[in-house]
DNA sequence: TTGAAAGCGTTACCAA
DNA sequence: TTGGTAACGCTTTCAA
């Protein structure tokens, strides 16, 4: 079990050079004769014999780490995010290392400064959104990075994120399509461009229209105070009244904050939400919701990344290339208030 | 932005020699002038230097680094989990590095070894529960490790947890005492020992009860037919029936299930749960549950290994240690079915 | 087809 | 209080 073991020891047991073992350990079977490959197999697999990472990184500049820095673990969009990315760099031969920066910017920094120290190839991070000058600089240094999920505005970082814009829309369609005369947008501060765009979605979704009213409520989903504020500023738009929640979070946070005000969904509020789960379809009546690529995101971020780190060229190339995921609406029965 | 820096540089713009700048980084100023200090600092600042951890670790053995290995992370209490690792490790100074095994004890294998190969100073492990042999040898390798919520029976790996078997039969003897008469176990495979004190609560907890049936009912909570199949056989017990569920997947499928086929919680089946979670409070009715420490689970284990990392002569100590959190049973509408 | 030796960026011993 | 230098475990010329 690592055990000390160098590839001297290995050198020494084989009876060959430890030239001849790195050769071997690096696959370099080309001008090896068959005989030596053979016994420093038998040798390494008798031993159990594995190289040490360390010293392999510190002499060949190449560590095959990437590293990766998450804002919020606390949902299943993350949890299946760092399912691509973990089965992703596995395919690639890569080594993931995750860090958690919490929503906090201050730790987004110490976390990726962590990971450059432990040299790895590359950098994969879902910013807490506030990070925009510190990411920018970041891109002009060493390490190819690719923003996952969300991306800094104005800024030429590669990001790989779902089409928040385009569905958000189809949604606001579907929703002035089934009738609702009224649309309230629910969303948390909008500190990031996930949000920024969702948040346009529904305003241009609205433009134009002359039938249906909307309005935007920034609410934080854990104080149930500020969300019944809301809704009963909300309750004063014409019915029927459809609340657009801009994530699952929030469209919790309401569902607690309904059936502790004996508000209905349907009879009071259409209720369609960003970030579909299993509880939306366990409760009653069941959530609308938009669907979006998690796993996907993540095995795109790992591809592209690694795209980055073993281009040679165009890993300083100047252009913005990144990808955006489809998404999809699953229509259930809380925006069904007809028939 | 660690931009090749090395500390020949600083040591060059510093004016003194590599070896001062190193007792620099490692704050030992005893023996250092006051002068000399002031001028180090200002250059490493200006500078921004960033020293290598991967030279730092493969001169001084010492990473800093501390590898957890996470079986699945798609639930609530895996990510509070993975948040109190991250920010103990953060407070005790070490970097953390977590991989997903994804419940297949080959990744685990893989992940364990890659850590290994990084010089990690210790390891965290939520084993898939398959890994027995291969972490019992581990045990008597290089570095320390702590197990996290899952145990390995019979070794004597420091084991973080919490309190299964008595909650369990707190849960179950509240269900016994609110009067039900037939309790089904319903639990996918025990293929670990947390299903496994929790299936010994449920035995226990029945046993000596002449008023009271029980079963048995090993699902897969993904598969609704199985699912849907196991409660149509334990409707066949005397009312009043309760479902005590082993996990919060495990409930979440039933419900799901049990929307598909139209059976009530309360008229039908009562139900408790492990895991507490926000759809539980969210749900008609709302669930009986049992929370568990998930955060605190992460600090503990994390603070066990540091000191065991830290701890110089204990270290080798044979002793099992770890520890048992507390849990707490929360009682909510679907287990009331009376009044 | 194989090996000797230099060097990656640190730390730590010994000397000054 | 400071500095020279060997060494950590590997890769990579260059030479044989």
């Amino acid at each position: 079990m690592n055990k000390g073991l160098t590839i001297k020891d290995i050198a020494k047991a084989a009876g060959v050079s430890e030239t001849t073992i790195s050769r071997y350990l690096n696959k370099k079977y080309e001008y090896m004769s068959e005989k030596t490959r053979r016994k420093i197999e038998e040798v390494v697999l008798t031993l159990d014999y594995r190289p040490s990472n360390v010293a392999r990184s510190l002499k060949s500049q190449k560590s095959k780490l990437i590293g990766a820095v998450i804002a919020d673990i606390g949902n299943q969009f993350a949890s299946d995010i760092i399912k691509g990315l973990s089965d992703t760099c596995e395919a690639l031969g890569y080594t993931l290392m995750i860090a958690i920066s919490d929503e906090s910017t201050e730790n987004e920094q110490i976390q990726i400064e962590k990971f450059l120290d432990n040299q790895v190839e590359g950098l994969i991070i879902n910013t807490t959104g506030f990070n925009q000058d510190y990411l920018t600089q970041l891109r002009e240094g060493s390490v190819p990075v690719v923003l996952l999920d969300r991306g800094v505005p104005e800024s030429q970082i590669d990001v790989v994120t779902n089409d928040n814009y385009g569905i958000g829309l189809k949604a606001m369609k579907y929703l002035i399509d089934s009738g609702f005369k009224s649309i309230g947008f629910f969303v948390n501060e909008v500190t990031n461009t996930v949000r920024s765009e969702r948040l346009r979605a529904f305003k241009n979704g609205l433009a134009g229209q002359t039938e249906v009213l909307g309005d935007v409520y920034v609410v934080d989903p854990d104080n149930h105070e500020n969300l019944i504020e809301s809704m009963m500023s909300f309750k004063k738009l014409p019915e029927p009244r459809a609340i657009f929640s801009a994530n699952g979070l929030t469209a919790l946070g309401l569902l607690e904050a309904m059936k502790e005000e004996q508000l209905q969904i349907i009879e009071d509020f259409g209720l369609l939400t960003f970030d579909e789960s299993t509880w939306a379809r366990v409760v009653s009546p069941s959530i609308t919701t938009i669907d979006q690529s998690s796993y996907g995101l993540g095995v795109e971020a790992c591809r592209l990344l690694v795209h980055k780190v073993e281009g040679t060229a165009e890993k300083q190339s100047l252009s913005t290339s990144g990808s955006q995921l489809p998404s999809r609406l699953i229509i259930r029965e809380s925006t069904s208030y007809l028939n």
